[in-house]
DNA sequence: TGGCAAGTGTTAAACGTTTAAATATAGTTG
DNA sequence: CAACTATATTTAAACGTTTAACACTTGCCA
C-alpha cells in the first residue's frame, strides 16, 4: 500500500508537499500540485488514517453501543445517527451491550482506546455505573439517546414519556373506555417510571381514581406483556382497556387477547406505545403514540456534532422528539356519551405504510 | 491521557518494559512487571489503539456495509456477525450503502483508509462495480454474505435460494393448491433469479406447466408486493395460491389479500421466504421458509476469520444456513386428495415466539 | 580467572502522517 | 545593489506504540 513517501519519490517533492495538497491548508505552486496530484492517481494512494489520526490527535469516528442492534427499536435509531454522522465526515463503530453494564464498558473502552472523538449511547440501565461516575470517559463528549442516567448531567435526546403516555391514555378517555388499566415496562428504568407517571396524571386528570391492581410492570419484553394481559383480562371487574407501553409487549397483548376471544376495539380497548411495523396490518389495526426511533438518533447525533464543534455551552441539552397520536381501530369504540365527530380518527389508519 | 512514556516514568522503566508487560511475550520480572502493572493503574492508562495499529499494522477492526441497517433483514445478520467477532477481539465498522453503489465504494474507502483488517459486506447488486473487479480493495479480505457478485470469486455465506423456493411451492403443491403464482424479487438481482428458478423446478417436478402471468416481478418492497398481488387477484382464473418471495412484499400482499375479502388459506394460499416478527401474529399466521439472517452474519463472520487466520486454501468458499419450512395457518388447506395427517401442520404455529 | 550462556533491561528506529520552523527563491525598494 | 519582504518548498520533530538489536548482570565452568 503506497505511502506519502511514494507519493513523495514519485512527484519529486517532500512529503509535507504532498500533505500540503491533501489537506490544502498551506498554498502550493499550480505546478507542483498538479505534478503531486498526478503521482497521487499513479500510486492509487490512500491516505493511512491511523497514522493521519495518531498525528492529529482526532479520528473522525464515533462509537455508538445500544442494547441490541437486532431489535427492532434500536437499528432505525443507530440509521439516524449514522445519516447525519456521516455527512458530516464521521464514520460509526457500533457494539451491543445486551443491556449489561459490563459489556457495555467494554464497548466504551474499545472504542476509547481506538480514540473516538465522542460517544453515542442507549445506556443499559438507569443507574449509572461506577466507571461513569467518576466520569472515566475520557473526557470524550458522550450523548445518551432514549435513555438516560439518573443523576449524571449530560446530554440527552429522548421522548417525553410522561406527556407521551398523557396523551394516550387521554385518547382512551375520551373514546369513552372506563376502566384502564396498563403495563409498565421494569420500573428501574426511568422511561418506564415516566410513562406511568403520564397514565396516572391522565387518570388524574379526569377525574378517575387510580386502581392498582389495574397497573402492572413488565419488562417490556413479549411474554411480559402476554403475561401480565392474561393477569388483567382475570380481573373482576375486567378493564375495558389497556395502554400497554411498548411495542414487544404489545404483541403478547394482542395474543392474549385474541385467545381470550375478546372482541378488541368494543370489549377491550388497546394502545400501545411507539411503533413498530406490524402494527397496522394486524385486525384491528393498533392505535398507539407514534415517534421515530430515527429521529431520537438523527437528534441525538447533531446534539453530539454540536458538541463537538464547541458550539454547546457548559450546559447539558435535552431534546425530545416529537410524537403523536396514532388513532387506529384497536381505540375505535362507538362512544356512549357522543362527543365529537365520530368517524374522524378512523380514517388515519389506512394509507399509512403504503405511500 | 497517559501514555506509555507516563507510565514508563512513573514505574521508573523503560517504555520497552511496558509494552513487555502488557503484551506479555517476552519475560520481564515479576518484581519489576508488579511495578509496571501498578504503574499503569495508578496512571488509568489506556492504550492508544491508533498507534498501536499503526506500527503493527493491523487493526482488529472488520468493516460492515449492508444496505440498510434499519431494514427489518440486516440488523440480525449485523448482530451475528458482532457476536462472532467480538468474541474473536475485532471490533465493528458500519454503514448503510442504500444499495447505491457509489455510497456503498464509499464506505469500502473509509474502512480501508482506517486499515480494517477484513470486509463483510451485503452488496448492493450483484454486477460487480468496477473497483472491485480490478480488486482494488487492497488485499483484504472480504466476505460476501446474502447476495454475491457474479463470475468474481470470493468468499460467499447466503441461503440455497433454489432449494429453499421449491420447499415453499412443494409445500403449496402438497396442501392441494392448484394455480401457484409467484411474486419475485427484481430479476438483476441473482438471489430473484434464483428463488424464480426453484419455483420452476418445483412445478416441473410436479408436472405442472408454467403459466407466464402467474409470475409477477416485484422489487422486494412493500408496494410491489400490493401491487403484483393485485395485479395477480385480478386474473381470470384466479390463481389459488401466492408464493411471495420476501416478507416486506408479503405485508403488501397480505393487505391487498384482505381488502379484496378473499379468504386466506381456503380461496388464496400464501407462503413467504424469510422471516419476521408479525408472520405469526396475524391471522392466519403466515407460512414461511424459515431461516436466520443472524445465521447468515455469524457464519460469514466466522469465515471471515478463518480467511483472516490463514486457515482457508486459496480457493474462495461458499456456505449456505439452514432452511426450514414453516407451515402456518396461510396455507391450511383442507385438502381435496386426502393425503397425510391434516392436523400435523396446524400445530407448528402456536407459541412459538412466545417461549 | 577468563569467557560464555542465560537471563533481564534498555536503546533507538520504525510505522505514516502533520506542522512549526527553517530555508531557498524571487520580487521589491531605497 | 544591498537589504528587505513575500512566496514557495523542505527539514525534521512529533504523535504513541512495537521490536530488533544491543548491553549489562549473574552464574557457571574450564
Amino acid at each position: 500500500m503506497a505511502t506519502l513517501h511514494d507519493v513523495a519519490r514519485q512527484a519529486a517533492v517532500s512529503t509535507a508537499t504532498v500533505s500540503h495538497v491533501i489537506n490544502n491548508n498551506v498554498y502550493v505552486s499550480p505546478k507542483l500540485r498538479a505534478r503531486v496530484l498526478k503521482a497521487i492517481r499513479a500510486c492509487n494512494y490512500q491516505p493511512n488514517m491511523l497514522a493521519r489520526n495518531l498525528r492529529t490527535n482526532k479520528s473522525k469516528t464515533v462509537g455508538v453501543v445500544v442494547p441490541d442492534i437486532a431489535d427492532p427499536f434500536f437499528p432505525a435509531l443507530v440509521r439516524g445517527a449514522e445519516d447525519v454522522l456521516a455527512d458530516a465526515g464521521y464514520t460509526l463503530l457500533m457494539g451491543s451491550s445486551d443491556n449489561d453494564q459490563g459489556k457495555e464498558e467494554g464497548y466504551y473502552r474499545t472504542f476509547l482506546e481506538r480514540r473516538v472523538d465522542g460517544l453515542l449511547a442507549v445506556v443499559a440501565s438507569d443507574r449509572p455505573p461506577e466507571y461513569v461516575q467518576r466520569h472515566d470517559l475520557g473526557k470524550v463528549p458522550i450523548v445518551f439517546a432514549d435513555r438516560a442516567y439518573t443523576d449524571i448531567p449530560a446530554d440527552f435526546v429522548g421522548v417525553n414519556n410522561s406527556s407521551a403516555s398523557k396523551m394516550a391514555v387521554e385518547h382512551l378517555v375520551r373514546a369513552g373506555y372506563r376502566r384502564i388499566a396498563t403495563v409498565t415496562g421494569p420500573l428501574h428504568l426511568a422511561n418506564a417510571r415516566e410513562r406511568l407517571a403520564g397514565y396516572r396524571q391522565a387518570l388524574e386528570n379526569a377525574g378517575r381514581r387510580e386502581d392498582p391492581p389495574l397497573i402492572r410492570e413488565g419488562n417490556f419484553d413479549v411474554s411480559s406483556g402476554y403475561a401480565q394481559t392474561c393477569n388483567l383480562l382475570n380481573l373482576r371487574p375486567r378493564p375495558d382497556a389497556i395502554f400497554i407501553q411498548n411495542p414487544p409487549m404489545t404483541l403478547g397483548a394482542f395474543r392474549a387477547i385474541q385467545e381470550w376471544g375478546l372482541r378488541c376495539p368494543t370489549e377491550i380497548g388497546l394502545i400501545s406505545f411507539g411503533e413498530t411495523d406490524w402494527f397496522d396490518v394486524v385486525r384491528p389495526a393498533i392505535s398507539t403514540v407514534f415517534f421515530r426511533s430515527y429521529d431520537i438518533g438523527a437528534t441525538a447525533a447533531e446534539v453530539l456534532l454540536r458538541r463537538l464543534a464547541g458550539q454547546l455551552g457548559g450546559q447539558p441539552i435535552r431534546r425530545n422528539v416529537s410524537v403523536k397520536l396514532l388513532a387506529r381501530e384497536s381505540t375505535e369504540r362507538t362512544r356512549p356519551q357522543g362527543s365529537s365527530g365520530k368517524g374522524k380518527r378512523a380514517q388515519t389508519a389506512k394509507n399509512e405504510k403504503l405511500s
